[in-house]
DNA sequence: CCCCCAGTTGACAACGTTGTCTAGAGGCTA
DNA sequence: TAGCCTCTAGACAACGTTGTCAACTGGGGG
């Protein structure tokens, strides 16, 4: 690259302040910080000479300032694990749906599932001084959030819940949605049914394993060690687990797939496979039902917990103070075929 | 420790300063300001007591203050469409990435398609004094982007062209790709091909319009006027202007699908038809390759467009001073099956 | 005629930070 | 010992806005 053109051009531009727009306008300051926020007390007249200068300085005005002035900055943060994953799109969309009726700007930012990247913009956010967040966890303690809270920066954890600190938290039902989508195989016939699900570590995995061993001893079946799988759900240790279980003297006959990401991978996998195989996903996708067989899932809905964390959200800023909420956003299983093949006998 | 509930209510305000914390360590304001930026100058003695003063208060810089001061606000603007939208997540995510590298937080917004509500939300961001703007337009005139621009707020548009002022564009080969799927279609033996799109004042629309017409052009076709279809992205829609293609006395034999959505509705409308019948959509979806027959699709890089702005966006703030580019970012046909079906002969 | 009131208007001090400048405290050299 | 330098530290004035309060206007009532 040639070097870069010092010191002429436009170099950050001195904007226009109030005080160049008094000048214009032959007024005072404060006369002017009345037009553009629109109070009352100024003659009409007046209001004309000032909306003039402003039009013809192109005066916006500094919200930094504004902020800094009024201490709240009408702005929430959200912090979530991975824009591009399309869970969080409806869930981020909701929020902002939210917080833009109540007037507020949203800032966001994406922990990739590291803890320290999590804190990292947490506080980031705090520092701008943001009113409150929405925070779908990566780590599993928050305490580093007490002082922020104490100061009054409003919190609502999603989709987790909140380490080590006592705070609002909307859930899905992770566990009753795992019974459900297991006691649905085991109605079909299965009584040998594999769950392949994310790393222990996150909250949801170890529910949705939960749900899925309490569906079996519900039915008074027996699990056997090789049937769960649990770790990151990159396409070949799923590929790797899932064949472990297909392939084993006593194969499973269907699969419960711990998350969208699994599921795909499993779809994938069955293609190849000589006979059918029963598959149960949890998180629904846009096209499950295009696939053949459709894909019977578990639904959770993403909007709707984002809604509901939002709202919450906003109610605390309006002050509402009571013991921290737990909610829970019920699930909802969608039979579409793949759910309902009954066991192969070989 | 589930009880919470600090009888030294938090209600607002009252987070500690610098002055808080120089009061606390025993030093003076400016000194604290040191520390917090670690800047030299400052005796391992001093900044410890300063630091332990500043945990003990669980005190945050407040960048309000500092966004003021230092003019910069290290943070950069995002309006788009739809967060919700698959295509946007990974575009999104692009751009943050970007801007976390260079130490800048995203401000987002959606736009959902209203141009009026474009125009506030970047103006609320020029307004909170983003360095930078990564608009995806839904508006047609951005003159009122002109004073900002000239204040030196950096913009970049993606995806769609800016409306009357000469901006930086990062764009997919719109055209290009749009012609070569049609080519394709043509290369497999069809003559009657149907095109489905997106509303006409949509830039993106019109240039993939051009690039089917192009093709039938360039390959001797006629093209019947009830071949293509522009309007709402809505399935009814797309579904009447797939049958009435569908049903005519001499009907199409194959379908190009403006976008994603319009190819989705697509699928579906095809599963349902008697005979087979070729399908290229443009924008490739995850799981195309899942269905079948699977969908051949013209693939854009959404993270390589947010990836190509957002750098270019940082070039302009670190006072590169050139005219405005026009970056192109290449499609890629993927052939998967539906797209290599030969014409049905009834 | 004076007083009071309502309606406008602007001077001024915050808000919490950083840049500039100056004051001291030492240490080193001549 | 004087002179000079370096290093640390703090006082103070911005940054652009809004809240407070006081000053002015003109009109109406006593």
């Amino acid at each position: 690259m040639t070097d870069t053109a010092r010191g002429t051009s436009h170099r950050y531009g001195t904007r226009p302040t109030m005080k160049d727009v008094a000048a214009r306008a032959g007024v005072g300051l404060k006369t002017v910080s009345r037009v553009v926020n629109g109070e009352p007390g100024v003659t009409p007249d007046t209001e004309r000479r000032v909306q003039e200068a402003i039009t013809a300085l192109g005066f916006r005005r500094n919200d930094s300032a504004r902020i800094l002035r009024k201490g709240r900055t009408a702005s929430i943060g959200l912090v979530l694990e991975d824009l591009a994953d399309p869970f969080y799109g409806p869930l981020s969309r909701a929020v902002e749906e939210v917080a833009r009726s109540h007037g507020a700007l949203l800032i966001n930012g994406s922990s990739a599932e590291d803890p320290a990247r999590e804190q990292e913009l947490v506080l980031a956010l705090c520092a701008r001084r943001v009113d409150g967040l929405v925070v779908i966890p990566a780590g599993d303690d928050h305490r580093y959030l007490e002082p922020e809270i104490a100061a009054g920066v409003a919190t609502v954890f999603v989709d987790r819940p909140a380490g080590r600190i006592d705070a609002d938290v909307v859930l899905s039902d992770n566990f009753g949605g795992a019974r459900d989508a297991v006691a649905h195989l085991i109605a079909h016939g299965h009584r040998r049914i594999g769950f392949i699900g994310d790393q222990p570590r996150i909250h949801t995995a170890r529910e949705r394993l939960r749900g899925y061993r309490t569906a079996m001893a519900a039915a008074g079946l027996p699990v056997d060690d090789s049937w769960v799988s649990l770790g990151s759900t990159a396409p070949e240790r799923v590929r790797a687990a899932a064949a472990a279980m297909l392939d084993a003297p006593e194969p499973v006959t269907a699969l419960f797939a711990g998350n969208n990401r699994v599921t795909v991978t499993a779809v994938r996998v069955l293609r190849e496979r000589p006979h059918p195989v029963a598959l149960v996903g949890f998180d629904d996708f846009e096209l499950a039902d295009l696939v053949r067989p459709a894909i019977t899932v578990v639904a959770q809905d993403a909007a709707h917990m984002g809604r509901t964390a939002a709202v919450q959200l906003f109610r605390r800023l309006d002050g509402v103070d009571e013991t921290p909420r737990r909610m829970e956003i019920p699930t909802r299983l969608i039979p579409r075929g793949s759910g309902e093949i009954r066991p192969y006998e070989g």
